[in-house]
DNA sequence: GAAATAACTTGCAAATAGCAAGCTATCAAT
DNA sequence: ATTGATAGCTTGCTATTTGCAAGTTATTTC
């Protein structure tokens, strides 16, 4: 679907959708990298899942490796792409917490709003270490 | 659709489709509150237009009014829950900036980079006053 | 009063999502 | 080495959602 040449628009076009922002906050956020760990958080149907996956990977936003421990196991790892969404993240944390009834992770939503740059930046070094411990 | 305690998922649950961003774009940053401004800006049919504004009215994301200069037209205002999701859109613009191939309003992107705070008030008090002068 | 315009509404076809039950490769245990 | 379990992925079918085109109604303009 191409539509304009605004760059919300062309966002939209590649997470825009029911389970895309919610597959990346469990790769980014909670580090589950791996086809079941992801489709456990939510009630996602796997095909519908490894046609997001499928679709991320194809965009780029992240990578298929093989799990060296466990050759049955596929892990997605975010790319640098992914992780400049954090800041997405965290502001629909800030805007769900205070808009919405769901009171999930509001010690976060406090954090974000005493010192935003900082919990982006923490949450960025996290992934990457974890990322990166993966990959080793 | 119920899904989880987390704040991203409920948030979702409002504003995690194909259109209604866009549409809250066109709200909140093109300043087009009319039915026809919002279907002019990208090719959305209005049956899908209708039931997203429904939505937004619904769970009080948008209020609905007559216009009282031309009775035919309905005027979409965001309320403050609207506005808060003005640093969302924010961030979508500077992701999809770096990360597509839209580059549709580069400038406001290189603004955020340089002060975040500012364009996000810059854009609040526009709204706001945009939409007190709708009202008046 | 007639034509135009704005906001909807409806009917139907096409695309997408979701469920359940598969299949294949790898691993762990006997 | 065979057996059983597990992980990732696929397929078939149904239900829901989307998108298009052509209405309808209220209000305004000429």
């Amino acid at each position: 679907m191409k539509r304009s040449e605004c760059p919300i628009a062309a966002a939209l076009d590649l997470i825009g959708d029911r389970w895309t922002l919610l597959v990346l906050r469990d790769i980014l956020l909670a580090h589950s990298y791996a086809f079941s760990e992801i489709a456990d958080q939510e009630g996602i149907a796997t095909n519908i899942l490894m046609d997001r996956l499928d679709r991320l990977v194809a965009a780029g936003i992240i990578e298929r490796h093989v799990d060296s421990a466990d050759r049955r196991r596929r892990i997605y790892l975010p790319t640098d792409c992914a992780i400049e969404l954090i800041p997405v993240l965290v502001d629909l944390v800030v805007w769900g917490n205070a808009n919405t009834a769901a009171k999930g992770v509001g010690e976060v939503a406090e954090a974000v709003l005493l010192d935003r740059d900082a919990v982006i930046r923490d949450l960025e070094s996290k992934v990457r270490e974890s990322v990166a411990a993966k990959k080793a």
